[in-house]
RNA sequence: GGUCUGGUAGCUCAGCUGGAUAGAGCAACAGAUUUCUAAUCUGUAGGUCAUGGGUUCGAAUCCCAUCCGGAUCACCA
């Protein structure tokens, strides 16, 4: 429609005045809500052609668009906007689309959408998930749907960081300290026993250091010569030269991990088409950067060490194989995203990952470019912010760490609390209502999380960040459980609620609350676009608001015209599908009541 | 120090491809329920859009400088 508009004002631009324009030149925006119109021209970069007063410029532009298009009806002029306004069946139009179709607001996916892959949440083995991935596996998940939404093939992936000096320390603790313990032995979560080991680890090296400080040696030296790290690197070297009682060790404390990850995703309500492992990749990683030393785009040094020299790009030297042979994280990637090419016809790779390793993401994607891989240079780093909490960052040396599993828990509990003293759900069963609180709960924390920009670092307060109250999730599912509520009311009073729009008179409310709604499918798209749930979120947040007016305002099922009311019907049942919709795109439920 | 990034109400955030009087929620205060779920709705109060300059008919938005914060620049991942 925009486009139409604007086209036509060329066109007038042309007949009135007979100057040619720049599509650019003219400005068309949807209406402010204040004033009294549907598309505003903006008239002021046109003055300098028409030579006329900003107020007859609109008015011979608003006279030329309302006989060429066929839609608009009336205009109005305030300083220099001209606002349009549009024909009722207009929006009736746009409606009924809006009723007929189910995925209203999603683009077909069909045996010719590109193929994106979604790298997201990509664990280390050492620890328990925290808030942090929280956010990672939450904006994984939404930009997934989102792209699908969009009409993409989504290949949902997890990288595993399941090697490496930090799964040494564990293991290295727990042989130690740990006198065999198990999850089954001690009814700890496999994540959570293993993340304990980790710091029992970190809390052993302290000492160590402390004590060589002590004899005279300097901290940097006593980081290097303490015994224990010692001992975790002999680890590593006999891991990657497969020694079979350390392989074992390793896969057993894997295995434990795995299960509380499994735990804790389904729990998010996260999933994955396809989990890689770096102790499957990082050789193949290897390989390609040795072929990049042989082809003379990477340079081995005497140590044997093997480096990218990016300073031509502007960037530094970057090591890619240690002296000792082993690979760092960098070589890691390479072989992960050559295999996964090998593996999927991937069209675009999105990797999910926070901005601290933007500089990461730069050098990956200039090193898959440099050793051929014609993909390297436009893969797309999902890049976002920080949580903090109000003492800064989350430090798990510290202890300030918020666990994922505690978290949801505690808000279940808000959550029952909370429903509990409103006593809505007095008759039902406690797994029906455990069911909702856990869906409400899950639905604050998730919205809460998404409705930031992603880019932004943000701040989470354990204490009063979570509400249910105002622009948050409960509030959204809340305005669609009552939507429910309704819709029950009337096919209890045997009211079958039409599939077009009837014929009746439309109020201003009714019409601000279908143009809302027709909003939809620009901000699925948007959000693909610009790869923000954000834009999802507050979109469904406007649009519920908009419609808690209309239903404080209005009757419906009061509504004494027949017509009227299944009018009305009809419009709260599209709202509620729309409710529905948009929330998956967020992984977020939405409960028939509470 | 180099690079990247942010600074909007007491707090948490929208708005940023330049447009009309800078918006929400929380917190504060005042109201609304004989009527479809009050986890709701209405209102009051709260702003030097970090600061200074520039471009423009018009700047929170674009450009430059300064101040303040964060990230990153590892033979950690």
């Amino acid at each position: 429609m925009e486009i139409l508009i604007r086209n036509k004002v060329i066109q007038a631009i042309e007949t009135l005045y007979g100057q040619g324009i720049d599509e650019n030149q003219v400005q068309v925006q949807t209406t402010r809500k204040e004033f009294n119109g549907d598309k505003t021209v903006v008239v002021f970069p046109l003055l300098r052609i028409s030579k006329k007063s900003a107020e007859q410029t609109a008015e011979e532009l608003g006279n030329y668009l309302v006989e060429t298009i066929e839609v608009i009806a009336s205009y109005n002029i305030v300083k220099g906007f001209l606002n349009l306004v549009f024909h009722n069946r207009y929006w009736v139009n746009l409606l009924n689309k809006a009723i007929s179709d189910p995925n209203y607001g999603f683009k077909p996916v069909t045996k010719d959408s590109e193929v994106v892959m979604i790298e997201y949440s990509s664990p280390n083995t050492n620890k328990p998930l925290h808030l942090g991935h929280i956010r990672n596996n939450l904006l994984g998940f939404s930009i997934s749907e989102i792209m699908k939404a969009n009409g993409n093939k989504v290949v949902k992936t997890n990288i595993v960081n399941d090697r490496g000096i930090h799964i040494c320390k564990s293991m290295l603790a727990w042989k130690k300290l740990g006198n065999g313990e198990t999850p089954q032995s001690s009814g700890k979560k496999g994540d959570h026993l293993v993340g304990e080991y980790y710091v029992k680890f970190d809390q052993l090296y302290k000492k160590e250091i402390t004590a060589l400080i002590a004899t005279g040696l300097t901290e940097e030296l006593a980081k290097e010569q303490a015994p224990i790290i010692n001992e975790a690197r002999e680890m590593l070297r006999l891991w990657e030269a497969n020694d079979p009682a350390t392989r074992e060790l390793w896969s057993m404390m894997n295995t434990w991990v795995y299960a509380g990850f499994d735990e804790t995703y389904k729990t998010l309500g996260v999933d994955f088409d396809k989990i890689y492992y770096e102790s499957n990749t990082y050789t193949v990683g290897r390989d390609e950067v040795l072929r990049g030393v042989k082809e003379g785009i990477f340079e081995q040094m005497d140590d044997t060490s093997v480096w990218a020299n990016l300073e031509g790009d502007g960037l530094d030297r970057k090591i890619l194989l240690r002296s000792d042979g082993t690979s760092v994280y960098m070589t890691q990637d390479i072989g992960t995203a050559k295999i996964r090419y090998a593996d999927f016809p991937i069209d675009h790779m999105i990797y999910v990952v926070g901005n601290e390793q933007n500089y990461h993401f730069q050098v990956l994607s200039l090193l898959l470019d440099k050793l051929g891989y014609k993909w390297g240079k436009d893969l797309y780093h999902f890049s976002y912010g920080m949580v903090e909490l109000p003492q800064g960052r989350m430090k798990s040396r510290e202890g300030t760490v918020v666990d994922a599993d505690d978290l949801v828990v505690g808000m279940v509990e808000v959550a029952r609390k909370v429903s509990e003293e409103l006593g809505k759900l007095d008759n039902y069963s406690d797994q029906e209502k455990q069911h909702i609180y856990e869906m409400v709960a899950l639905g604050a924390l998730k919205y809460f999380i998404l409705k930031v920009d992603p880019k932004k670092t943000m701040l989470f307060n354990p204490e009063e960040s979570i509400d249910f109250n105002g622009n948050t999730g409960p509030f959204i599912q809340y305005t669609y459980a009552r939507i429910q509520s309704v819709l029950r009311k009337a096919a209890d009073a045997g009211i079958t609620i039409p599939t077009e729009v009837p014929a009746v008179e439309i109020s201003e409310k009714e019409a601000s609350l279908i143009k809302a709604l027709t909003e939809f499918p620009e901000a699925v798209q948007e959000a693909g676009e610009k790869h923000s749930p954000a834009l999802v979120a507050n979109y469904v947040y406007e649009l519920v608001k908009e419609f808690n007016q209309f239903y404080h305002d209005v009757t419906i099922m009061n509504e004494p015209d027949e017509e009227v009311r299944k009018f009305r019907l009809l419009l709260a049942q599209t709202i509620g599908k729309t409710i529905k919709n948009g929330f998956s795109l967020l992984g977020i439920n939405v409960p028939e009541r509470m």
